[in-house]
DNA sequence: TATGAATGAGCCTTCATTCAT
DNA sequence: TATGAATGAAGGCTCATTCAT
């Protein structure tokens, strides 16, 4: 967020590339200073050089990742208004962050950040835009359709944050994103399914022209 | 598995209770050898005089849970052929596990099994029997209906239990069941939806008069 | 102080000596736990598994230097009543200390205790019974002399820890006893004056035939 | 020594004086390179421009300390030639280093000067002028009295210093004064006693109005 | 069946110090 | 004159595990 060119920042940076990438190949309990440092290909103590703590930096690096997806995740599914393209978007939008390893880091950070009340805590804060942008998505695909009302918003985003933490969690268990990807496709289904029942013509297809620079 | 009542198969279940208790209250990373002796009372050494490893503890940890719950539900469940019961029965188990404390247990060394690779496979394997189940049951719930064969029932199967993992995950992380309570009401809502709009009867309303003894 | 012949006190015995020594020879700072376990020949996750923390096992050393020692001085200064057998035994103790290095040791402690608090406080308090006895001792030494009343029992003791103290301090830190040694002379000197002046003939000069076993 | 108006000089000066106070704060294991800048409002390399090591610059604090209060101790001790203007004096002097710091500071150098056989050696030249000092001072109240010759000036002088030395350090520990106060109106009380007996007027009070600047 | 004692490996963190600017 | 960035070495402590009893 503070200017990203200084020289402390792009330090900051490579540690928390650094991080990301343990924390994807080698898990949570695997992402020690130690293991840090030698994927970064710098010293321990650079890490409390930038960060006050190891806890800290797995903090900054899940707010990191965080910050950087939900603005990309906005963008893409600005404007989508039918299941069809939403559902088609969010797959990318998955390929995206599975193919780039940073979304298992993410979950490996959310899955064991209990072991720490502070962490916890944090991760927590973390999470709540993700809820809240879940919540504006489902209320706009909602509105205008005879569900607006009935179907449960706040309950239903949340569903859907739970659903694609739980399904990334047992895909990076087994080593294998082939039950995600089915999913992925079912949904597609399922969405053609229920949009061809509203008789809707899907909204715009969506955008998503605009593809993330780097990454 | 062993005849429960000798001596060993005993001493066994005490560290295998004391493991899920620890795991409940201080998570994975702090369910050490050490941690477990003391909420157990015994030597750490009695640990390894019982099972190989820890690893090897907590996977027999999260099979004792697998199987004795895994029971449970399908008593539970059996028979129930409507939506609106099956809610109901769910979140009657949900909150049996939650308030036990072992859903937390097992939600913990499901999502802390990545720290190895040994571990992963066996919670994998461990997974198994309730994707099976989950999808028995999904079956159960379609055959008749006009969905049969338009949902695709694996992948359905497999969202539940994904998302079952991924809202005690979040559940625990917040220390705040509340969240995870508001959506087994919103799908109580929904279910009643759903089965009028599918004029079914409520099949019988399922038994589940034995409940288990103690847990 | 309990039954000493357990194997475990055996065990945190061998802790302390190879501290005290340690100590001795490397200095406050340089005693850490690796530097006690090279000494002593174990490992360094022994120190944790018999004293909770490093601190905790300094002021253990302390302790146990305290306890022995205090005994040792108060067989060997019973029934002292004038200045002369005084200083020869208090002399003969000093060399006994110096020798054995573990003055220096406690020194090294009392010195470094400055470093937290907790160990400070700990320091303070062992210390205390030291200030009693040498009031014990120079209050026997004045009763009946004119002095009597009018020299300050405290204070005169407290100086006597302190000068103690500082003596050792300066002998350790130059490397060399010479000083240490001349002042005890000199004192023996001064004292053969008062005693004289006071005319009294010495008390009897002073038991100390039951040495101290080993040591 | 140098010119004391040079830039360099200046910055050498702000760079003790932090560590000085850092000593008297948080002790001899508290005084790191870090801490140093923290209290100075310097960066931590600094240190390293105008000092060799930390360790040049914990010698080069006591140097500072030493060669300024020695020069203030010579000049309010001039010209007193009894005990009890001397223990007067005395007592003002140990108030002004202990209300300041600089003597806490002082100790923790030589206490903790174990550490390190260079720094050890350069705190042993670094008292030798206190002890000079010393035997002036106690020569000087000797002469003409019938106890010159009789009592060995070098030893006194010695025990003098160590004394100092030690009380200074209990003092520190137990963080109240109150027992070396005692110690010095004792001493006062001791020295009329003396100095009554000698039937000496004391010489002339001292002279001790200029008093050195701030500190 | 169970335990007390012990250990090798490794963890997080901090330290004194350097170097390019 | 001064600093931000970086590092090798080391420190306290904990962990899973073993072994003799």
């Amino acid at each position: 967020m503070t200017d990203p060119a200084t020289p402390r920042a792009v330090a900051r940076a490579r540690v928390v590339a650094a991080t990301l990438e343990t924390l994807e190949r080698s898990g949570f309990a695997g992402t020690t200073a130690r293991a840090i440092a030698a994927t970064g290909g710098f010293n321990q103590a650079l890490i409390y050089y930038h960060f006050e703590s190891l806890e800290d930096l797995l903090a900054a690096a899940l707010q990191d990742f965080s910050e950087r997806r939900i603005a990309r995740y906005r963008v893409a599914l600005a404007g989508i208004a039918a299941l069809t393209p939403l559902v088609e978007t969010m797959t990318r939008l998955y390929e995206e962050d599975a193919r780039s390893g940073q979304l298992g880091a993410a979950q490996e950070i959310v899955a064991g950040s209990s072991s720490s009340e502070r962490l916890g805590r944090r991760v927590v804060e973390l999470m709540e835009p993700w809820f809240a942008f879940a919540e504006e998505v489902v209320a706009g695909l909602l509105r205008g359709t005879p569900f607006d009302g009935l179907v449960p918003t706040k309950e239903l985003a949340y569903s859907f944050v739970a659903l694609y933490f739980g399904v990334e969690t047992l895909a990076r268990l087994d080593g294998d994103r082939g039950k995600a990807r089915a999913l992925f496709e079912s949904g597609a289904r399922l969405a053609g399914l229920i949009d061809a029942l509203l008789g809707a013509g899907p909204g715009q297809a969506g955008p998503d022209a605009a593809t993330d620079a780097r990454e």
